[in-house]
DNA sequence: TCTGGGGTCCTAGGACCC
DNA sequence: TCTGGGGTCCTAGGACCC
């Protein structure tokens, strides 16, 4: 058997662990630039805040119901993340890291073992709340899709947190599960379905397989063989690397000058060039992309990308930076508003053995020993800022402060203990 | 009048997830 | 006036090869 194991309103829990003030009081948690509404706590959920909503759109409900409203603190919830998943793994399960807020574990044992599950389950939510304060959901059936759907029914508050969908009451449960709660069901297939007279789980789960596979591609069929108790998507506790890694912001005015957006792209290459070592990758593509405003009426478009194949896979700071700039240069368009840009970096090889270029073999020794300059450099600059915190040391071409607005954190406030 | 068949690779766009 | 950010997978169509 699977299980989901699925932290509850996650990112206001996380707020709530170092503030219980806010216990029982409805909060909301923006995204950057305090633009959408990302996470609500129940009781945000209760006065039907929408999820996903440009939080403007609320103001009105916001400021009536009094909720508290907090700009988002990611580094936060990534170190809570962690806490929980390590709490998983010291329980001894097998388990998949399925997102920030979310595992699947392998129950061991013969599925008619429900009673024993079930309080698998509970002790798995207990020590997680015990041990990080964030209360989980948890979701067991035979498939990952299925989980899915207990979990949904285990967070419908009436107080069970712990759902199994065995085999005799599957029909029940996917009759009662509308098709847009769907794991993999979006709201552009729910739609099209829904004229066909497809409304349910257990509806889309009847479908022919040749109606499925024509509807939906592969990636129907094997949602409905999954709704139907047969796996197609296995627990994968190895993650697999990472195929792209990118960072992208949007400005809270938009930007009209090289200097300034090249100091952005810096920035974020600066970012994204972190990420990919402490993914032990090397990038072998970069591309630069924007944003604008406006860029109709000046005949310019409003979106562009330029991407350049590097001559060796790097993971270089400096290398990349260049690159950065050197591509939005040609981007670059005066008078444009540019009211967002980002960094890709794609085609990620691992860095122990890449493959070599052949005809470059010859110059190698030289530049290997310059590659391994750099990497090492890359290395320093990475250790000090894990120690002495972000941004300690920076390339001088990374603008310094963030452009983002995030004006309702309350974490300067938080006492700093000493060990 | 009749114009093969089988394959790979790449790209853009769509859809979806959290 | 103000609408996030980071990913993955799949498909169709074009180019190209033998």
């Amino acid at each position: 058997m699977l299980a989901l194991v699925d932290c509850n309103n996650f990112f206001v829990s996380c707020e709530k662990v170092f503030n219980p003030k806010l216990e029982g009081q409805p909060v909301v948690v923006l995204s950057n630039n305090d633009g959408v509404i990302v996470a609500r706590s129940k009781e945000a959920k209760a006065l039907g805040i929408p999820m996903g909503a440009p939080r403007f759109q609320c103001d009105d409900l916001l400021k009536k119901y009094q909720v508290v409203v907090l700009s988002s603190n990611f580094s936060l919830y990534s170190d809570m993340s962690q806490r929980v998943m390590q709490t998983i793994q010291s329980l001894g399960y097998d388990f998949e890291v399925y997102s920030v807020d979310e595992a699947f574990l392998s129950f061991e044992g013969d599925k008619k073992e429900q009673a024993r599950f079930l309080s698998q389950a509970q002790e798995v939510r207990e020590v997680i709340l015990q041990w990080t304060g964030i209360p989980v959901s948890i979701g067991i059936a035979q498939t990952k899709t299925l989980c899915k759907a207990a979990n949904y029914f285990a967070k419908q508050g009436d107080g069970k947190h712990v759902v199994l969908i065995a085999e005799e009451v599957r029909k029940e449960y996917l009759e009662r599960l509308g098709l847009q709660e769907v794991w993999g069901i979006g709201s552009k297939s729910c739609e099209r379905l829904k004229k066909k007279g497809i409304f349910t789980a257990w509806d889309l789960s009847a479908c022919s397989d040749q109606f499925l596979r024509k509807e939906l591609s592969v990636v129907g069929l094997r949602i409905a063989m999954e709704l139907r108790g047969i796996p197609c998507l296995h627990v994968e506790e190895v993650r697999a690397p990472r195929k792209s890694i990118s960072t992208a912001r949007s400005f809270v005015q938009p930007l009209f000058l090289l200097d300034e957006i090249q100091a952005e792209l810096a920035r974020y290459t600066g970012r994204v060039c972190e990420d990919l070592r402490s993914e032990k990758s090397l990038a072998s593509c970069i591309s630069v992309w924007y944003e604008a405003k406006d860029a109709v009426v000046s005949a310019n478009k409003a979106y562009d990308m330029r991407s350049s194949i590097l001559q060796e896979p790097t993971a270089s700071t400096s290398e990349l930076i260049s690159q950065a700039k050197a591509l939005f240069t040609i981007l670059y368009k005066g008078g444009l508003k540019y009211k967002k840009v980002g960094v890709l970096l794609s085609d990620l090889v691992p860095e122990e053995g890449f493959q070599q270029d052949l005809f470059s073999a010859p110059a190698l020794s030289q530049e290997r020993k310059k590659e391994a300059k750099k990497a090492k450099v890359m290395q320093v600059i990475d250790q000090l800022n894990a120690e002495f915190g972000a941004q300690t040391i920076r390339f001088a071409a990374e603008a310094v402060k963030s452009r983002c607005k995030r004006e309702l954190c309350a974490w300067d406030e938080l006492p700093i203990v000493s060990v």
